[in-house]
DNA sequence: AATGAATGAGGATTCATTCAT
DNA sequence: TATGAATGAATCCTCATTCAT
């Protein structure tokens, strides 16, 4: 009879939009951004391929939306605050946040490696990935500073290397890798 | 005008190869293999088209083709005999020539990790890649092994996945990566 | 809080089904008929898509009716009694209201020469439209006729032609026709 | 056994490219440029749907092309050298080309109108179509000037609205229309 | 061995229309 | 009466692959 309310309607938008972005997630990981069709994510989704141009304005905006929300809540959980000192027990906090994040959000790890390697898509992010990334290298710069590290830079951009190359195996050996002892071993030795 | 012996014409044959694959590396790796068209290369490579079909398959024949060659050449670097003991010496030029490679074979290292990371092109490979890169993994474990290191393996999982990201950073960041001081904290603290 | 009356309702059904033709109108002559969407007249219009539906059966059924209302407006123009002897001064006038009618009603011109020419659409309309511009030849053809004119029929093809040339010239050169320039010459030589 | 010669390559590709633009213009003239589908024409010109991109790059580079062939060729019956003085027998003969033109290509003539008149077709041409139809308005405003006629452009811009309506009569009313009248009481009139 | 015309399946995208509310 | 989410057919276009020459 009477029209949604906004209340629904703005909840019905929200519901779908998850579960197109959520599918959508796993199927560019899956195959790939060129090779992931709309068609089959839509499929997948329990959606029109219609619809999904009433959520989003292209395939390439649906990426990019994707790629901001899950870079958006990546950086949320670094974003406590770092200003004064860094204990030695925050920081092995953080180093254990990277690998939670690693477990927690595979899928998305996998998608950002395999963009970020690709020249045509990289061009999408290379403006806003460094922002992402910036504050996680300062916590560890800051850190081996006041550690008294020689080279803290250096140090950080050697933790840095070795988090990204774990990062690496671990998305690619799926549930084979030793990704506890291996974030055992690293707060041992880098914190 | 007598006819080509069967010499020259595998002469020609080699040389017509090359310049395929050689322009598909190129192509593949600048737009990703899903964008890269049979035309694109077969235009650029001053080729047509359907000879492309005389040389391989299929363009995914072309791509794995390309692949093992690739990796193939990179793996006759580290074929020296390394069956007896390790010593520190021996693995510290180890460590240096994975390095060396990289900066001297730093474009077609792009060019690999840019192949490898696409989901598409990574399932025609994973179940090769293993078996190349075990050699490697192996002269690392037999070291640490014998340097009575408490977990050998997880120990050549580290440096593993830390040359990787160092090699992925180094790529990625261009002309503007400390290489050479990472060879050296990389000797100091992993041999 | 009392329902409105019957009346409130018709009055507002009409109100909101002319905001509809009038906007359709506008970006049907914008656009053409098949690049102008329900959505964008929709929201031009302030209603919503499916309301369109309420008040027209399709997208056809807009146009159909839009061209049927603005033809019937179009001849009322010309309805006053033209029986009497038709003196210069009212064929004057006559010439006068054609004009009027193109820049009053250029929307409405650029439509009518848009979908007249496509045979598809002529269709729709090609048993109405001679209705339409016979009183109009009439007019003339009587009026060379009691001037004297050699061939009064020839004269008011003429004078006919003449009259959608500049219709078609005016409605897509936009603002640059001289629109009153050639009004004062037609009136000059052909009344 | 060996590829075919240029010659009869460009013999087919002419040979295609015929029968696919005669096609197009055949249904654009029907359906107008938004309903013909690439699928309609292809099949109708017993062609695959890719080999029309083969020979166009776009619909749109499709239609572009007709027309500019089409008015190219209208163009090239007034080729005739008009810089010196237009004598009064010259000016009629170039009404008359334009009479027989209007006969002779009237096929063409048809479709340009029914073309012409869509919005989204007139976007693609309106910035060519001035330069192509300058030279027969600089024509007619030379004659008229020195002819000493009082506002010289103005009486061009007559006799070319006149021009048109007659040719957009004559193409709709088909074999009714008296148009060897017509352009002998415009000769009388406007020469 | 070599060519490029030709095919057709499949991709992203649009939009008139329907329908639950 | 009014809404806009949802659908799916149809559109333009791309491209790996085939084939006559």
């Amino acid at each position: 009879m009477s029209p949604r309310t906004p209340q629904q309607l703005e909840q019905i938008r929200k519901e779908r939009r998850k579960a197109i972005t959520d599918t959508a997630l796993e199927v560019f990981a899956e195959h790939g951004y060129e090779s992931a069709s709309i068609s089959k994510i839509a499929k997948k989704a329990g959606v029109s391929k219609g619809l999904m141009y009433n959520y989003f304005e292209s395939k390439e905006d649906l990426l990019t939306s994707i790629m901001m929300e899950g870079m958006g809540e990546m950086l949320q959980m670094f974003d406590t605050d770092k200003d004064g000192i860094l204990t030695r027990e925050e920081f092995t906090c953080f180093i254990e946040d990277i690998f939670s994040l690693m477990s927690a959000k595979r899928s998305f790890y996998k998608l950002y490696f395999a963009l970020i390697m690709q020249p045509s898509v990289w061009k999408l992010f290379e403006s806003k990935l460094p922002g992402m990334i910036e504050p996680i290298i300062k916590t560890m710069v800051d850190y081996y500073r006041k550690k008294g590290v020689k080279d803290p830079v250096l140090e950080a951009a050697l933790v840095g290397a070795l988090l990204d190359g774990v990062g690496f195996h671990y998305v690619y050996k799926a549930d084979l890798y030793p990704l506890e002892e291996m974030k055992k071993i690293i707060i041992e030795r880098f914190v």
